[in-house]
DNA sequence: TAGTGGTCTAGACCACCCC
DNA sequence: GGGTGGTCTAGACCACTAA
């Protein structure tokens, strides 16, 4: 009886699971497992990759395959818009925007993002609301270098969150989470009184090892972030 | 001249970027592609796979692979264990047991985690140091009806979350971020302010349909979860 | 029910790199 | 040098489901 991927990468993971195979153990070779489950060896390959890819196997050509030794978990959520964000609850959404500037990258910022000097940026700050209740304080820098029709976007209607998702699409970056206190005008922006605690997400974007924007997003401490292990 | 599936998922990629196929739109299928870039059919195949695991497409069977609409980005970060998270950055690593008992789950634990009445949980508290600084207040609850061995682990020398990754490896499980002000007693462990923001981790693990433990982290506000997208 | 993706096979060649 | 994983092929059958 043949097998498939799944059922060799679940007969896999349980040998780990009782330990057959302890942390930093050598399996058996592709080809020695593709007899012991009477399948090809690109049927072992797929489930054995898979297993890569979660973490649970090292690979290396000529040495062999390893259970991983340090017990890292990996963790995925899910970014999506704002606006979808919010209209899945059911609650409305609502955009506006509070103040653009264009200017040059002010120091820090430069620092933050590895600019080079006198780089022209769009600053944007803009709430978010879901229902009537603030949902989101976003703070944002955009490139112009390497963005430069967002210097002719207004950003009144649309956020610039969902402007550059649809104009640039597919691009890599970094994003930070934190606990702090919101600063006053913050605080009056969300609602929040002041000294409570925030939810913040600093999200770095690259495209082509270019910065493209940078951005400070702030929510009131009822935020929950949920994700999957 | 062949091509491999890293360069037709990367050419794929650009056609999506340039909007040749903008969200929605149905790509040809993959007899035709394999044609187009004179590759076998699983060549394809798997360049595809990997853009429906990055979020990229999607594919039914029969109706064909679209792009995908609703631009959800997917991030990925891994749960180090806190010793290595804390040795990693050079600092020296402390755990101590705060307190450990046996007992019946209580009603809003049983209503989180599904757990029917009487069942037998331990509940631990415990501290994690990083050098002398303290770096996460643990709070943990384990089932001791899916793990009985736990009650005979003390626990003082070894934390609840490194005995549980090596002796229930591989579960699945839920984490919750959020921002919280610490009540009091976890502000004094933590050493900060009354009032002061905290970051909170709430994970929930199950192994094949049963939960297996449930722990509220709690850490200082200079704590930042770092991901990538 | 026909066409799409999902999977498997048996074989092949290659890149890498430990011995 | 030789054994490991990494990839590709040409073909096949199957599962699903939209038309």
């Amino acid at each position: 009886m043949p097998s498939s991927y799944r059922q060799i990468k679940a007969e896999l993971l349980d040998r780990i699971r009782r330990n057959i195979w302890p942390p930093g153990a050598l399996l058996p070779g592709e080809i020695h497992l593709a007899e012991e489950f009477d399948c090809a060896r690109a049927t072992v390959s797929r489930a054995m990759r898979e297993l890569v890819e979660e973490g649970i196997l090292e690979r290396k050509r000529r040495s062999g395959t390893r259970v991983t030794s340090s017990q890292v978990r990996k963790a995925q959520f899910s970014i999506p818009l704002t606006r979808e964000e919010i209209t899945s609850t059911g609650a409305s959404y609502r955009y506006a925007l509070v103040d653009r500037a264009a200017r040059t990258a002010p120091g820090w910022l430069r620092a933050q993002i590895a600019l080079p000097q006198d780089t022209p940026v769009l600053h944007l700050r803009c709430m978010h609301f879901a229902g009537n209740r603030p949902y989101q304080f976003e703070d944002r820098w955009i490139n112009l270098t390497a963005v430069p029709e967002a210097k002719a976007a207004p950003f009144n209607t649309i956020s610039p969150n969902e402007w550059l998702i649809r104009e640039v699409p597919l691009s890599k970056g970094e994003l930070v989470c934190s606990a702090t206190i919101a600063p006053p005008e913050i605080a009056d922006f969300l609602g929040i009184s002041q000294g409570e605690a925030a939810f913040s997400m600093e999200r770095t974007t690259w495209l082509d090892d270019v910065c493209v924007t940078y951005a400070r997003l702030t929510h009131p401490s009822s935020y929950k972030m949920i994700s999957q292990i």
